[in-house]
DNA sequence: CATACATGCAATTAAAAGGTTGCATTTGTC
DNA sequence: GACAAATGCAACCTTTTAATTGCATGTATG
C-alpha cells in the first residue's frame, strides 16, 4: 500500500453525536463574563439583570445579551415577576457538558492503557 | 435601606480566579470542528495535519488554525517529525475544565441544599 | 397621576473568528 | 537533482460577537 494519508480512524472515533451537541455549551461558558454569571447565579440564586450588573465594568444591556446566550444553550431560565426579570441557573445541560468532558477523559485513559500495554508486551 | 440594587452577593460567589481560568478552555472546546480533533486525537494518539484532514470538508489551513487554538488554550501539544508535525492531546488542561464544572455543580448543591433546609425549617 | 426604577428594542461599531486561496519552504525518495 | 508530499506563511473575505448609545415601554409607589 502506498503510503498516503489515511482517514483519521477507521472505526468511529467515539461518542461523536453526545460531543457535537455539547460544543455550543461549551461555547457559552468560554467567555470569563458569561462564567461569572454562571458562578453568582448558581451560588447566590435567582437575580434581577440589575443586581447581576451592579459592581461590573458593563453595561446592563451586555449582561443581559450574555444572559441570552447562556439562555440559548439551556444554561440559565428566566422568569417575569413584576417590573424585574429573574434569572436562573439551569443545571440539566451543564450536566451534559461534564459528561462530554468525562467520556473524553475516559478515551484518553483507554488509550493510555492500550498503548502501555503494547510496549509492556514488547 | 432603600432597596437599590446590591452588589451580586456579599461574600467572594466561589473560587473565582479558577473559573476565569478556564474561560479560555471552554472557548477552545466550544467549536464543533474542535470538539471532533480533540476527540480523534484523544483516542487515536498523534497525528499530522494532513491525517486530520482528511476525510472533512474543511481545508488543512483550517485544520491548523484550529489546532493552534487548541494549543494555545494548552489542549493539545505538537511536535515536528521530519517533514511532518505530529499533534497530540495534553490532558492537564482538560482536567482543569473538568474540575471547574464540578466546582459549578457542587456549588449549585451546597445552594439547593441550603434552600430545602430554610423551606423544612419553615 | 407623576416619577423613578427595571427592562426591552434598535442601530451602530470595532474586533475577532472561521474559512479560503495562492505561493513559499522543507523534507523524503527515486 | 527532480519531484511529490507535508507544512508554513500571508493576504483576504465574510460572519459573529461583544459592547455601546439612545430611546421606548412597562410597573411600582408616594
Amino acid at each position: 500500500m502506498s503510503p498516503r494519508p489515511n482517514s483519521p480512524s477507521k472505526k468511529a472515533p467515539l461518542k461523536n453525536s453526545a460531543l457535537r451537541n455539547s460544543a455550543p455549551i461549551f461555547a457559552a461558558l468560554g467567555d470569563k463574563t458569561r462564567l461569572r454569571l454562571i458562578a453568582v447565579l448558581c451560588a447566590g440564586g435567582a437575580m434581577s439583570i440589575a443586581r447581576l450588573t451592579s459592581g461590573t465594568q458593563i453595561t446592563r444591556q451586555a449582561v443581559t445579551k450574555h444572559l441570552h446566550v447562556l439562555a440559548d444553550a439551556g444554561l440559565v431560565r428566566d422568569t417575569k415577576v413584576g417590573r424585574e426579570r429573574l434569572w436562573e441557573f439551569e443545571p440539566t445541560h451543564l450536566e451534559e457538558a461534564r459528561r462530554s468532558l468525562d467520556v473524553i477523559a475516559q478515551q484518553w485513559d483507554h488509550a493510555l492503557n492500550k498503548l502501555k500495554m503494547a510496549v509492556e508486551r514488547t
